[in-house]
DNA sequence: AATTATATTAAAACCATTCTAAACTGTTGA
DNA sequence: TCAACAGTTTAGAATGGTTTTAATATAATT
């Protein structure tokens, strides 16, 4: 449980001024038991259930994109017909289940580490993720 | 070097009709002597400069996807604003430079195996694909 | 050659995302 | 305290990659 005390010091840190409609978005997104995986499209229809109020969508963007930008959220590359984003930041990998269309964790350990045995002259690693899609098994 | 009664097999095979448009689409495509990344919009810009003609994004919509599903391509997911295409369909992974906007190519070799100590009941893997992205190297 | 199935095309539609510009709210310092 | 400024929200328009449409053309089959 973070309060909203909470939320304005995150915020405010970032350099974002606390505004009602962050706040709103910071406690459906890190007022949770656990991190979880959502579209903008999720987003938009959580904040429209658990407050009765509706966020523009151009202050929902705007606010992911802080958000990610000041590392609060990460994109996932799954398709290129819509952004993934995680309230999960620490370094891990994916599942996706290709017929639910929905992404779960793996952590470090599920997959074990991976050394990359080759480089780019003036380049540097910056992320390793591993997306693993899953089917269904039909034995 | 493949010849054009090659691609007209290759797509006979896959219950595709050999259309003028895809047996161009298939010179571009599959008759180079390396596999590349490219995007819908980049191949339409090949097209118009190898052949002088142009093929309605429709049609390569249609054949690339036509492609894709046959195993003949593979599509890479980078981020949400276009689709990025491979024509090396091996099991392989990726550096994606970031600056660049550009995939290379990391061999099975250059990752070594991965095991993945978990997994999702009724599920089998499909693919298991690594991400590598790649920043400046600013010291 | 006639018939049927499939493909191509230009243009419209779609839809996630971004932009715009006017109204609003938070912050600052006189 | 409050005016002035900076930053934010909003509805709606614009953008741009992708898909759909439906008319026309081409390929395959008879
Ligand atoms: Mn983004
Ligand atoms: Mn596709
Ligand atoms: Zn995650
Ligand atoms: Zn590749």
């Amino acid at each position: 449980m973070t309060t909203t005390v909470e939320f304005i010091e995150k915020l405010r840190n970032s350099g974002l001024r606390p505004t009602k409609q962050r706040i709103k978005i910071c406690e459906v997104l890190f007022n949770k038991e656990t991190t979880f995986h959502f579209t903008i499209n999720d987003l938009v229809k959580i904040i429209e259930k658990e407050a009765n109020e509706k966020i523009s969508l151009a202050t929902v963007y705007n606010t992911i994109h802080a958000f990610e930008k000041k590392g609060y959220l990460k994109e996932i590359p799954i398709d290129a017909n819509q952004s993934y984003f995680d309230t999960n930041v620490t370094d891990h990998h994916h599942f996706y289940d290709i017929s639910e269309k929905k992404l779960i964790d793996l952590d470090q350990v599920d997959v074990g580490p991976i050394n990359i045995k080759k480089s780019v002259p003036g380049k540097k690693i910056k992320s390793v993720e591993v997306l693993v899609k899953l089917d269904t098994d039909n034995q």
